[in-house]
RNA sequence: GUUUCCGUAGCUCAGUUGGAUAGAGCGACCGCCUCCUAAGCGGUAGGCCAGCGGUUCAAAUCCGCUCGGGAACACCA
């Protein structure tokens, strides 16, 4: 049940007003001490023509506000505060979640909704830095945020396969290329080739004339460069597939720029049928002024495509191919402009989907002192950073094993530093609001304690491990039915039960806003106040045996509560660490 | 220069449509393993919510200005 609606039910009778209204104003109060919802009457001091604190009182002493799980309803200044009744509100919240595990929070406002995420999208022939992982893993989070609330999603990784930087590849695969380099590790020699290119051009320009030569060739489909572009994309993807693996991500496609390049004529026609496409100094453009917004250019003065318009291109594809709901890019900040500028082509164009685009922008990975450029190949690669973590978990768990005596294999210490590891940089880029700027230091992505993966991961292992003790006790029988709720009304024990409550929210509100960092943070407060919880009280060691039944229950509902929000975070969870 | 985002504890960040005494984590200091995993828990210290003015019964939150910082700004993506 819901006790906030039904609160705002009963205050709606009791004060004339609409049970909406009502509903709008009730407030969660900042202390515990206050209660679990607070009615504020500063609204109602006008129509009734009496103060907000004397209104409060009257409202407290009306039994109307009464129901059987409601303790007791207190007037304090000129709020009204609602005690629920604790063993009440663990029986409600316990029983749904025991009952639906991980699915308690499914919803199904996306139900026949299709929602497109575009994220990732690296580009080919680049290492796969500390800034890709970004969108990486925060477009596979919204991706499972929203599969969760029903929605049909279709991942997309819109690779950057195309443009001016593949003349100059072929140029330098040319001059410098080692196939035997090129086959060990791709990424490595390409880009080697790639910083050697610019190095090279300083002294001798003509390089730079070959390369815009290799790239016309390339577009207009000769056979040599084609060739070598594919062989530059398959051996890029491979690369990058690894990485996928392990972070656990994958995708629907990978229709990249290419892709979509042939599809532009198309876009062309459309804005010139819509009489929106106009020539400026030697380019085509559209121009948007009554948006506030620089023209944007889709074709240039030489005749050659821009991103812009394989953005367009891409879009009307994809509205063509799936009639999107939501069509979201999880592109970096700095992109904010060039989004707007395509969005509003599209609707000027009077394309009804327009407004249905989204961009979700993030911040920037820095560094502490550090210069970032591809072009000098001084950038750290996720896959570094990954390795770090992992070698970092795999020592603590060594000695971890050492001193709890845990008897785990070599293949077990292994696969949880993996897990963990993995996990613990996937928590630094969702622990905070995604426009944030990230500022790099190894100090700080390796911090495995308190607000990390790492935390969450180990209150469940050790929850886990009650639980794996009990069934070894031969306690088996902790049924739903036979588990009495109502003796979980302590502190910890309350505190617990409202934070797993709260889930279904939090999944709905980091939709809404696309912010996976509101389950993220929930998890952590889940964590938190089981650790709290499982300090203080004997659990499986109790002697009381319903208490013990019903606090193994709450074990399991928590497990359930942090698997759901790791699952929708992209981390995995270990049994035992 | 124009547009835009930001400024909250020493550091990294939360703070719902304005509401009660502004909260976490890290770091610092002090404690807690004869007991279910100490990657844990408790406690203390630490704030003019950048500054000034305005709207309001009520402002970290809304509006204006100032200062300080980031980013974007037509033929790269």
């Amino acid at each position: 049940m819901d006790y906030r609606t039904e609160i705002a039910v009963r205050i709606a009778v009791a004060t004339g007003l609409d049970a909406e209204t009502t509903n709008g104003l009730i407030e969660v109060p900042p202390q515990k001490e206050l209660g679990d919802y607070a009615f504020p009457c500063f609204a109602l001091s006008k129509t009734l023509r009496k103060a907000p604190a004397f209104i409060a009182s009257e409202l407290a002493a009306d039994p109307g506000l009464g129901a059987s799980w409601i303790e007791k309803v207190e007037s304090v200044g000129p709020y009204l505060n609602f005690f629920l009744d604790r063993g009440h509100v663990a029986s409600t919240v316990l029983t749904a979640i025991l009952e639906s595990g991980i699915h308690y929070g499914d919803g199904d406002e996306g139900k026949g909704k299709t929602v497109i995420v575009e994220f990732s999208s690296p580009n080919i022939a680049k290492p796969f830095h500390v800034g890709h992982a970004f969108t990486t893993v925060l477009g596979n989070s919204l991706s499972r945020i929203y599969s969760k609330l029903g929605y049909r999603v279709v991942r997309m990784n819109h690779l950057g396969d195309y443009g001016t930087q593949f003349g100059k590849l072929i140029t330098a695969y040319r001059l410098w290329g080692d196939e035997q380099a090129l086959r060990s590790a791709p990424i490595k020699e390409l880009l080697r080739i790639y910083v050697k290119f610019h190095e090279a051009e300083k002294d001798d320009p003509s390089l730079g004339i070959t390369a815009r030569e290799n790239f016309r060739r390339l577009e207009e489909g000769c056979p040599d460069e084609r060739a070598l572009w594919e062989k530059f994309r398959d051996m890029s993807l491979k690369e990058f597939s690894a990485v996928y693996e392990k972070m656990g991500v994958s995708f629907d496609n990978y229709n990249g720029e290419s892709f979509y390049g042939d599809r532009i004529p198309e876009v062309v026609k459309l804005l010139n049928e819509k009489g929106i496409l106009t020539e400026s100094e030697g380019a085509q453009v559209v121009m948007l002024d009554e948006y506030g917004l620089p023209p944007c250019i889709i074709i240039k003065s030489d005749g050659t495509t821009i991103y812009a318009s394989r953005d367009l291109a891409a879009a009307m594809y994809r509205y063509d191919t799936y009639g999107f709901y939501k069509n979201i890019y999880v592109v970096g900040l700095p992109q904010a402009l060039h989004f707007k500028q395509v969005f509003a082509v599209l609707e000027k164009a009077g394309l009804p989907y327009a407004g249905d685009c989204v961009h979700v922008g993030f911040g920037l990975v820095k560094f502490k002192n550090m210069k970032f450029s591809t072009r000098e190949g001084n950038i750290v690669v996720l896959d570094e950073l990954l390795d770090e973590s992992i070698s970092k978990t795999r020592e603590i768990i060594k000695s971890n094993a050492l001193i709890r005596d845990t008897g785990m294999s070599d293949e077990g210490i292994e696969e949880v530093a993996l897990k963990v590891g993995i996990g613990a940089v996937i928590y630094t880029y969702l622990r905070a609001g995604r426009e944030r700027d990230i500022v790099f230091s190894w100090e700080e992505m390796l911090d495995f304690e308190g607000d990390s993966a790492p935390y969450l991961i180990y209150t469940y292992a050790r929850t886990r491990s009650i639980l794996r003790k009990a069934s070894e006790r031969g306690i088996t029988d902790i049924e739903i039915s036979k588990t009495d709720f109502l003796l979980l009304t302590s502190d910890d024990e309350t505190g617990v039960v409202k934070l797993l409550a709260e889930i279904p929210d939090a999944v709905s509100r980091a939709a809404a806003t696309n912010e996976p960092f509101m389950v993220a943070r929930l998890a952590a407060q889940i964590a938190r106040a089981f650790n709290r919880f499982y300090n203080n009280s004997a659990i499986l060691s109790g002697t009381d045996i319903a208490l013990r039944n019903a606090r193994l229950a709450l074990c399991e509902a928590t497990c359930a509560g942090i698997l759901i929000c790791t699952d929708l975070l992209g981390i995995e969870v270990v049994e035992q660490m």
